[in-house]
DNA sequence: CTGTGGCGTCTGGTATACCAAATACCAGAA
DNA sequence: TTCTGGTATTTGGTATACCAGACGCCACAG
């Protein structure tokens, strides 16, 4: 036993507008905002009799969101949660594309053996067969896969914008119309990354990132449907609390 | 005239919120966060008072500017002006180039002559000459030279993207030396940067781009020197409002 | 001289009240 | 019925009051 009481200092971030927005966010990610019922208005009275506490740190949530793009506030009309056109989706791959495929360079370039090894764990962990029955699963693996890339490249700044964006991305699974092959081609696609990787090839690796990004940006623009649109706000489907 | 009555909409964003953010934003970026003398401390109810508005905006931009890097709000402390540290500046530029570098390519896909020739016409605005002359100055020209790269993209979040880091940016020029030659450098690699876009070259325009914003990486790297932190945040030098 | 504890003050966090614009609704006139 | 105008309601924006933790100051005990 030691001899000194000692304590670690308890976490002193518990702020009422940190937990909202959490709750704020993980409510709009869970639910559909595509769905043509879906109820996009959210009100900030609402919000602070369901949560018990006042609209003060409800409207600093809401702001944050809006900076991060999820929601809208409109003066005296109501807060609307967003949903993202084709344009701003394909944008957000474009960009997404230039922060992995630079990610790939540095990792080459700082990245250690074990590091890498580690990258094709994660791949290896996902086999084809059952890419294929448990689409949610490898897209969930698919995610990681980047954004292990993206924490791999020592550069935090690449990973949190990245971040992001992966936000937004998440929703927009249920929008794209699943092509038989994808999947498959897409594991492809992954090894011969980290074979560039491994071979320390960075001009390679950065091509391979950004053309795999493109795929993906080709294949929304190609398979995007448009939400109905006829429905408005009006619908009682609420946002998950 | 018009036998109608038709008045323009006015823009009702006009929020406070709005205008003290930009008040803010500007101050911050107007003082010289570096100096060793720099007040680096706000107080909500001093600007209040100052402003003659309530708190709640106030507290808003602040949260708004707190998002975007600018400063650090701290539970019963105060509120902080945020001094970047070297490697976070790095970052910042190793992201630049991620999106600059796409953008260049995407410029070789997408832009027509005409707007091509215009991103020559802005660095044809300023001489070698005149460059060694007016440091300020072909620093502004050289910011407008690479964020109209970013503008021809056609891709607008890859601008916005850019954009939150050119605001960081700015400060930094006074904390890295100047080197006699950097500014000459600088011009004759935007000219091999046109020339490889007028060629339609994209992957030689990307790896210029890239190249270029690496070589200011490690100047930055090289030259930095760290603020004088034997003071504080207690000296009398007001954030200009 | 030392350090301990009380206490006033400063500061951001939260709650609450009020405002003005947008909107919905309804009654009365044509 | 249809249009008009007033009015109640909704909603985000702003102002203000109060809270509790952090901090500095100082008297007082050891």
């Amino acid at each position: 036993m030691r001899r000194e009481f000692i304590v670690r200092p308890i976490d002193g971030n518990f702020s009422l507008k940190e937990h909202i927005y959490d709750v704020l966010r993980d409510g709009i990610m869970a639910m559909d905002i595509y769905a043509d019922d879906a109820r996009l208005k959210l009100d900030e009275r609402q919000l602070s009799d369901q949560l018990q506490i006042s609209r003060t740190p409800i409207r600093e949530a809401l702001a944050r969101l809006e900076q991060e793009g999820l929601v809208r506030v409109v003066p005296r009309k109501g807060v609307f949660i967003l949903r993202k056109s084709v344009d701003e989706i394909l944008e957000m791959i474009t960009v997404w594309a230039a922060l992995e495929s630079m990610a790939a360079r540095l990792v080459v370039e700082r990245a250690d053996d074990a590091e890498i090894a580690s990258l094709r764990k994660l791949l290896a962990s996902f086999g084809q067969d059952e890419a294929k029955t448990h689409l949610d699963e490898y897209s969930e693996a698919n995610i990681r896969f980047h954004r292990r890339i993206l924490e791999l490249s020592g550069c935090g700044l690449l990973l949190s914008t990245a971040d992001s964006l992966f936000l937004h991305m998440r929703a927009i699974r249920a929008r794209t119309m699943t092509e038989d092959d994808r999947v498959q081609r897409s594991i492809v696609d992954h090894n011969h990354i980290i074979e560039a990787i491994e071979a320390r090839d960075a001009d390679l690796a950065e091509r391979l990132v950004r053309e795999h990004t493109v795929k993906l940006h080709d294949h929304v623009k190609r398979t995007w449907v448009e939400p109905d649109m006829t429905e408005t706000d009006e619908t009682p489907k609420e946002i998950a609390l």
